[in-house]
DNA sequence: CCGTATCCACCTTGATACTG
DNA sequence: CAGTATCAAGGTGGATACGG
């Protein structure tokens, strides 16, 4: 098996409250950014702008301004960013058949 | 698409600083408190404790006391952390293979 | 519309000391 | 050996107000 240390550096990028959700928003094509803000529930506008940001500094997504009244900027994945969330599908997939598990395997946990 | 709540939930453990480290430990069977302790570097024994025993209730593994002196505790994948452990493999190759990118693309950015 | 700036409450986490 | 308890520091993120 490979290096652990590896696996830490992209925990900063995966482990990101909000960096996921974003990308899998973006995974259709490219959004603005108050349709992000719509579509992700709960994020505050401080927090998409700082994730935006780090995101597009990571490579994962391009910032693309669009200089007309009203300004109008897009968001899109890199070649990159679409092979991050390829390799994230898996993990999506296995939530949706284990959450109901977990939830049960705490229930039981907290019983005691 | 599914529904983007039950990511949601997944992020809780997945994204954890250390939950994913300790799951990897474990694959290749079962480790003490203090060798996982050594393992993971920088965690400190606090979080290891908690961690584990977030993953204990989440199913994730299983805790196993011995009542011998010294005592001996051990930790566990169960089927079910198992499985998570191989949804999270193609992110780990993913990793591998894209943090020079990531890194690049970082110094680039910063460049500016 | 798409941000930035500031403030602050909260949470996480490490350090340290102590126990069965 | 494998924890628990306590505390304090730093980071995280929301609210709010403002700017191009």
């Amino acid at each position: 098996m490979q290096d652990p240390c590896q696996a830490r550096e992209v925990l900063g990028i995966v482990g990101d409250k909000w960096a996921l959700l974003i990308v899998r928003m973006l995974k259709d094509g490219p959004l603005r950014f108050t349709e992000l803000k719509r579509a992700i529930d709960g994020i505050s506008q401080r927090m998409l702008t700082v994730t935006l940001r780090d995101l597009e500094r990571d490579g994962i997504l391009t910032r693309t301004v669009r200089n007309v009244m009203p300004p109008h900027v897009s968001y899109e994945l890199t070649t990159m960013g679409r092979t991050l969330r390829e390799a994230t599908a898996p993990l999506l997939e296995w939530s949706i058949t284990h959450l109901p598990h977990i939830d049960a395997a705490r229930a039981a946990y907290d019983h005691r």
